[in-house]
DNA sequence: TCAAATAGTTGCAATTTGCAAATATAAGAG
DNA sequence: CTCTTATATTTGCAAATTGCAACTATTTGA
């Protein structure tokens, strides 16, 4: 009741893990990483902006748009001008880029439902409940995970 | 039932934004995310040695030795031979760290608790539960969260 | 007693990071 | 319409981080 803190410093900290070992099994050198959480939100996004994947990552918007020209150099993402300003560049994945994603959806998902076999359907259920529950008071509390300013 | 990966990927950046917000606030420039959770792990072991941490948080162990001398430089680690074996160095917090671990940890927790409070009681304990419940199969699957070698 | 194993540290060289300053474009005031 | 200001993104640069290979120090075991 006490030390949430511990639960989920373990939490995020195996998943952590377990992220990384997928992405460096499904793609090997191809992307590090990083550069697979921006693929994924390029990828949730509906024709995102610069400004507003580096946001949702609370990544540095200098250091974020290094890593998108390595990612467009290596034909995994595209950068569109927008019809209507030209100072704002619209992000999608190519199909290589999308390839990836899902190859790294695929390994990570399964690797959870993996685990989750170990739980009774009532436990599973319970679990995932939880978590979106959790998730949606996360994004409803402004005072955290607003990646600052 | 399908998409269990979202789930974490957004859990998991999440609470790693608020982790580094925390430790920003309350340790301003006297320590860097990774430090935090080398000190994090020092705390939580029995007299672990260089070794045991570096393991635990999958870091490589040439990084994980430099970041600890910047650590002990500061004064928040201090490394200690193992009386029966001269190879292995037992580290430990000084208060210094062990201050700013604690920090951090209310910190943290404080914030947890605050997004917990939005919820009923009874959703609030589920919660709790089903995310320790999944920290435990987790710990049991040898599959993932085991650093690479 | 000496060859292998183990713990940890350094020498690089590459990558990543973020602040400050620059560029490019759009929007608004007059 | 023109000039100032705001917004989106990129670069310069210098510091911090990373990991592989090689090295040192100790211990273990044949």
């Amino acid at each position: 009741m006490e030390n949430v803190r511990n639960l989920f410093q373990i939490l995020a900290r195996n998943f952590g893990l377990l992220n990384e070992q997928c992405c460096d099994n499904c793609c090997g050198q191809e992307v590090s990483l990083v550069q697979s959480h921006i693929l994924y939100e390029i990828n949730r996004q509906h024709q995102p902006s610069m400004q507003e994947i580096a946001g949702a990552l609370g990544m540095d918007i200098t250091t974020f748009s290094r890593q998108v020209k390595t990612l467009a150099d290596k034909g995994f993402v595209k950068k569109t001008p927008h019809p209507a300003d030209n100072r704002i560049n619209i992000l999608s994945l190519t199909p290589e880029g999308l390839a990836i994603e899902n190859a790294i959806h695929l390994t990570v998902n399964a690797q959870l439902h993996g685990i989750l076999s170990t739980m009774s359907e009532f436990e599973k259920d319970t679990v995932i409940r939880s978590i979106q529950l959790f998730n949606d008071a996360m994004q409803k509390s402004d005072s955290c995970c607003v990646p600052p300013k």
